[in-house]
DNA sequence: CTGAAAGCGCTTACAG
DNA sequence: CTGAAAGCGCTTACAG
C-alpha cells in the first residue's frame, strides 16, 4: 500500500501533525526532525492521498479566478466554457471553487483592474486569457513572481512569467495548415492568407509557423498576402472582396476561425470558392455549414473545449496531487477535421461567429 | 454548498446510516422512510461527494480485472498500457485497485478462463479487449445479466450486452479514410486496401465504412481488393508483394496499423511508393518513420492512450461518482496525422508493429 | 517546538 | 428496522 502521513509519523515517531508541518514547511518545527521527516516521506515515495486531501479542504476551500476577455457570443468562447465548466464541476467535491469573471475584449486596463480585485479578494490561483498589453505583463510578472500560480488559458504572451500555457502550439497549427495546403496542392499554388487580429500573439506565431514552413517544404506554394481581418460584419466583407480583387490568382484560401460568417460569404459571393481550395480554422456552426456545403475542404481546430478543462485540471494538480512537474506548456492537439467528421460534432445553435 | 447525506439526514429526522442505506437500497429499511429520504435527495440534486466517497472507499477496496489480449511486443498495447497506468495512477487514491492480466492473442478459451478466475476472485467490474468467440459472447452476456460492469475496450462484439465501448468508431475511422483519398485524388483512382485481421470485428466496420462512403460519395475511387494480412512477417511480405502484382493499376493505398513494417517494406521494394499515394491506420516507430521519409502521406489514428485512460476512468464514474448516464458507445476521436505532426508524437522505441 | 483532537462526507459493522 | 460510533488520510486551531 501507498504511503500514508500516519506511517510517515510512526517511522519518525512523532505526531500526524508534525509530519504535516514538515512534509508543507510550515514552520514552527525543528529543523533536523523536519529533515528527517522530509527524508522518510521521500525514501517512501509519499504522494498525498487527493480524495483526502481533498475532503479535508472542504473545510477551508481554495479559491480560483478565471479571467476571461473574449465575447460571450462567439462559438470558441463557448466551447471553452463547457470545458470549464466541466473541470469546476469536477473539482467542486475537493474544496476548489471557481469563479469566472468577464471582461470586454481587448480592454487591457478593464483586465488589470479584475486582476486586481481577485488578488484583494485573496485569490489562490488565476487562470486567464491574458491580453496582450505591458500593464497585464508586468502585473502578470509581479504576481508570478509573488508565488501565485498563474495558469494561461488560450492566448501567450511574450516576455511574461507563468506557472503553465494551456493551449494551442500556434506555431505547429501553423505548420499542419501548410501540411494540408501541400496535400491540396501538391504542384504548388498561390494562397491568400485571413488571419484574426494580429494583437493576439497566437496568430503571430501561427502565421509565421505556416510562412516558414512553406518556404523550406512546399516552396511551390507562394503566400500572396496575408489579410488581417478586424472590425465589424461589414469590414470584414468589404475587406475580404477587396483582397479578392487585389490577389485574383490566389487558388488556395485559408480562413480564419472568426469572423468567418462574413468572411466565408465574402469568398462565395465572389464564387472565388468555385475555383479556390479553401481551408479554415476552428469549429463553428459556419463553418460546419461550409464543410457540408463542400465550399470548405477541411479545418484545423484546437479543441477549445478540452483547453477549458485542462486549465481548471491543471489547478487541481497544483493543489491536490501536489504536483511538482506541471508542464509550462500544455499544449492541446491540433485536429484536422474533413466533411466526414461531422458527424461526431454536436451541431451548435445560437453562434455568431 | 452542495447537498450532503449530513443534511439529508437533518431534513428527514433520521441518521446518516439510514440514509445511506436509503439512497443505495440496501434493505432493512421501512419503505416509506426509504422513499421519502429518496424524494429529499432527489429534490436537493444530490450528488455524492467522490472525495469522501474515494476516502471510504480505502476500507474496503473495489477490484477492477483488465483482460487484455494483444502483444505486449505491439506498439498498440504499449499505447494503451500508457493509458491504463494513467488511470491506475488516478483511481487507486479513492480505493479502486485495478489488476491487469493478459492473455495469448486469439485464443479465447485462455481468455474465457481469465474472466472465470475473475469472477471466481469477486471481481467487482471487468475491463476487457474481448475476443470474437461464441464461449466470450455468451459468457460476457450472462455476466452483464447478473449485474457485473464489463467495459470494452478497443475492440467490440457483435449481439453482446455490456456496459459500455470505449474505442475507435471504426464505421468513422472508415469513412475518414475515404475522405482522406478523395484529398488526394479528387479525380478519383484505383485503391488497394490491406487490412488487419477480419476476426477483429471493428476492422470489418471501418471496411464497411470505407467501402460505402466511397461508393456513395466519391464513386470515382474504385476499391480494386480488399487484402486481409495474416500471419508472420514472411507472408504478410509475400501476401503484399502478390496483391501489388494483381493490382498494378493501384495509384492508391490503405496499410494496416498492424503488421505495417514488412506491408510497407514490401510496397517500398515494390517501389511503388513512387507512384502510389499512400496512407497508413495508427502511430508506431514503423508509421513515423514512413511519414518522415514521405513514403505514406498521413495516417488515422484511434488515440489508444487516451482509450485505456478512459476505460479506468469509466469505472471510476460508475463506482465514485455513481454516475447513471455512461455512454454505452464512448467513441474516442479519430485523428489525422501528417508529417508535420511528428513534431507532438514522442518518439516511440522498441515497437514491433 | 510538538501533540491530541476535531472534522471534511461517506459507509459499515455492531448494538439495540 | 434504526442509530451511534468508528474510520478512510489529511490539515488546522488549540493547548501546552
Amino acid at each position: 500500500m501507498a504511503a500514508t502521513i500516519r506511517k510517515i509519523a510512526e517511522i519518525a515517531g512523532v505526531s500526524r501533525g508534525t509530519v504535516d508541518r514538515a512534509l508543507h514547511n510550515k514552520g514552527r518545527i525543528d529543523p533536523e526532525v523536519a529533515n528527517k521527516i522530509k527524508k522518510i516521506a521521500y525514501d517512501l515515495n509519499y504522494k498525498p492521498n487527493a480524495a483526502a486531501k481533498g475532503l479535508n479542504n472542504k473545510k477551508d476551500t481554495i479559491n480560483i479566478s478565471v479571467i476571461l476577455h473574449i465575447s460571450k457570443l462567439n462559438y470558441f468562447f463557448q466551447d471553452i466554457m463547457l470545458g470549464l465548466e466541466k473541470g469546476i464541476e469536477e473539482v467542486k467535491d475537493y474544496g476548489i471553487i471557481v469563479k469566472i469573471h468577464y471582461c470586454n475584449d481587448f480592454d487591457a486596463h478593464e483586465q488589470l483592474e479584475i486582476i486586481n480585485k481577485c488578488v484583494a479578494d485573496k485569490t489562490n490561483g488565476i487562470i486567464i486569457v491574458p491580453i496582450n498589453h505591458d500593464c497585464i505583463k508586468s502585473r502578470i510578472n509581479e504576481l508570478t513572481e509573488s508565488g501565485l500560480p498563474i495558469v494561461f488559458l488560450t492566448n501567450i504572451l511574450d516576455s511574461t512569467n507563468y506557472l503553465s500555457y494551456v493551449g494551442c502550439d500556434y506555431n505547429l497549427s501553423g505548420e499542419i495548415a501548410a501540411g494540408l495546403f501541400n496535400l491540396l496542392a501538391p504542384e504548388g499554388g498561390h494562397l491568400l492568407c485571413f488571419s484574426p487580429s494580429l494583437q493576439m500573439y497566437g496568430h503571430l506565431l501561427r502565421n509565421n509557423g505556416l510562412r516558414t514552413k512553406l518556404q523550406n517544404d512546399y516552396p511551390g506554394i507562394d503566400v500572396v498576402e496575408i489579410v488581417e481581418l478586424t472590425g465589424d460584419d461589414k469590414e470584414v466583407y468589404e475587406k475580404t472582396i477587396k483582397a479578392l480583387e487585389r490577389n485574383s490568382e490566389a487558388d488556395l484560401i485559408l480562413c480564419p476561425g472568426v469572423s468567418s460568417k462574413s468572411n466565408l460569404k465574402a469568398i462565395s459571393d465572389r464564387n472565388s470558392c468555385n475555383k479556390a481550395k479553401i481551408i479554415a480554422y476552428d469549429y463553428s456552426a459556419t463553418i460546419h455549414k461550409a464543410l457540408e456545403d463542400k465550399i470548405i475542404t477541411a479545418t484545423i481546430t484546437q479543441q477549445p473545449e478540452l483547453q477549458g478543462y485542462t486549465a481548471v485540471k491543471t489547478m487541481f494538480e497544483l493543489f491536490i496531487l501536489e504536483k511538482r512537474d506541471i508542464k509550462r506548456n500544455n499544449y492541446i492537439k491540433t485536429r484536422i477535421l474533413l466533411r466526414e467528421h461531422l458527424k461526431e460534432c454536436i451541431q451548435r445553435k445560437n453562434t455568431n461567429p
